[in-house]
DNA sequence: TGTTGGCACTCGGAAGGATAGAGTGCTAAT
DNA sequence: ATTAGCACTCTATCCTTCCGAGTGCCAACA
């Protein structure tokens, strides 16, 4: 994109404007705003060349200007800067998330809601992709005849439990000899290799008889694959309906129906993230409009950070709001939040 | 309430029309619609006098009538009658609760998953009151240095758990010494029976040197503490957004702001369900319009059930939706969800 | 060549009637 | 107790008008 320098001036000031105001923004009011040494014609003459290459648009034509997807990612790109919070607002974050969980599930479920309340967005995260993460421990309890409670324990500090039906006959000192199998020959391997064909060969030693064992490895081997599962936590679904951009109603009706269904978000966030790993430069996904294929997002923006619970166990936090956002403000507001949670998540590895 | 037998006739009659326009219902549509042997000045008559009874009332002047809440109240306690579901639909609702989940929780949202689509309104669900449930089980398993879980089994047939420091020292055994003493002691006492005080004594009998041995107990009281805990499972809170009764944004967004704080709608539903108690008769608990204490919820009307895991262990089911509701099916719905959802529980008691 | 003042033109939104229609209450007759 | 008839009320809708912010373009200028 080349743009001269006050054409950058003139593009970053009409997204400066239009997001402060909601209001198309015209020649006029953008020499009033701001100090351009030029007049009111020459700006429209720029704006005239901003529109041909498609950077904004007119909602009508006696309107004043907003900005286009494209625009707005152009300003992303390479007109923003983003300062770091206050001090003030850095303490806020920092006073809201609490360390004192014992979990990382609720520490992440406790930085989305800080996130939402902060920006006054809708939030979300995604639980850790634990693929990665090994098995350190794996106990199976008899909870009463025919019910059992797998515990496991993960390298990324993480516990994860499933109640599983068992055969109604099998005695304690069975399953403890089946747990103990498991654990031992499956301890240290990563979660994304261990099979069901895995499960079955670590239970070969024991002395259960053949169908009833084999139904013990069958319900501990969904244990955990169970344990690696991706969650989407979602926070301050309310707020996009105090937003005047969504004062529409079917807007926000569609937001929020696709929102309600985890496993399409999940799945386009994976789909973000394996994007990003190919410019590992990106800290943050940043997905403007219609740029989301998600059904009713368009109007919406889309940005998420990557946070680490180890080297190689990680899960995403972000914002999903109006297309009309303060873009540097909300990015350093996931950005520390994102390093907050990493710093707490040290605690668990 | 003294109404002689063509007053309810109206009465009813305006309601069902309400619910299903949409509109306020004047004399005249209503002798359209029913069979009416009267004129449509004797009805307007019988309406003054409803009117002036308060059971309907005119949004201006020169409109037709609409219920008021205790024209609804009327309705709901005397008027209306409450049919079963057809075949269909409760094959319908029944084929969509899963019954081959392992935990009552996974079966409580499951149900209110379906109460939430069948009915076209927010669903909800509270956790089962489990302070009457007694222990069967309680076990510390040793997750790493300084950490270990707290798995308890309850007679209600539920599994809690919870990560909880320890002092970084104490071996395996040790653990597993307090762990047995407590489990001796306590099993079989209900939940709100056990104190700091009882864990304490329950933990006596063992070889821990004092400090650290306290430190264990109290963390397995907090553990046993916090599986009691009530918790709301709420669902579908973006289908309020396709009721034409919310189109005016601000109401949507206090319902979903006040649903959105789980501790007061559960404080609210706990509330109720004690009036409830008082009329053991009741199996509902309806609340409509200015009935409702919470905040943004004067044009709803709030049903609950209570299902039942064991005889002393309960919780409720129910949905939220716009005053104009079909009452007599939505209620039908609710008992249905209720009934299937008793039947389900017994499989984990 | 880039910049500027000037000007005619466009269009949406607010403001102000006018009108239709559904509904009401009241009165007098049955 | 019921009914027909009628004058009255109020909202929702449609039209028209009008204002003003904003535009594009042109001719003049540095």
């Amino acid at each position: 994109m080349q743009l001269d320098n006050r054409k950058k001036e003139v593009l970053h000031a009409i997204v400066d404007d239009y997001v402060s105001t909601n209001e198309p923004v015209g020649s006029k009011s953008l020499i009033e705003r701001h100090n351009f040494q030029v007049s009111s014609a020459t700006l429209r003459n720029d704006m005239a060349e901003l529109e041909h290459l498609g950077l904004i648009e007119k909602p009508h034509t006696s309107a004043g200007r907003i900005p286009s997807d494209k625009g707005y990612r152009e300003y992303v790109n390479s007109l923003m800067t983003i300062d770091e919070l206050s001090p003030r607002e850095q303490l806020e974050i920092e006073k809201r998330i609490d360390s004192s969980v014992n979990e990382v599930t609720d520490l992440i479920k406790n930085a989305t809601h800080t996130l939402s309340e902060t920006t006054g967005f809708v939030s979300l995260a995604m639980s850790p992709r634990l693929k990665k993460s090994f098995l350190k421990q794996l106990k199976i309890l008899m909870i009463e005849p025919g019910k059992a409670l797998v515990v496991m324990v993960l390298s990324a500090g993480v516990v994860k439990d499933k109640v599983v039906r068992i055969p109604n006959f099998l005695s304690d000192a069975q399953i403890m000899q089946i747990s103990g199998a498991i654990e031992k020959n499956l301890t240290g391997k990563p979660l994304d290799e261990i099979t069901l064909v895995t499960v079955e060969t670590a239970g070969k030693g024991t002395e259960v008889p053949e169908p009833l064992l084999k139904q013990v490895l069958y319900e501990a081997y969904a244990a955990i694959k169970q344990a690696d599962e991706l969650n989407i936590y979602l926070d301050g679904e309310h707020r996009i309906l105090e937003l005047p951009d969504f004062s529409s109603l079917g807007r926000a009706r569609d937001l929020l129906g696709t929102l309600s269904d985890s496993g399409m978000v999940a799945g386009y966030i994976n789909e973000m993230e394996s994007a990003r790993e190919q410019n590992p430069d990106d800290s943050f996904m940043i997905r403007i409009g219609q740029e989301i294929t998600l059904e009713g997002l368009d109007d919406c923006s889309f940005i998420t950070a990557t946070y680490n619970l180890t080297d190689s166990v990680s899960g995403n936090i972000g914002v999903i709001g109006p297309k009309r956002m303060l873009y540097s403000k909300v990015i350093s507001q996931i950005d520390f939040v994102k390093k907050k949670l990493n710093k707490e998540m040290q605690k668990f590895t």
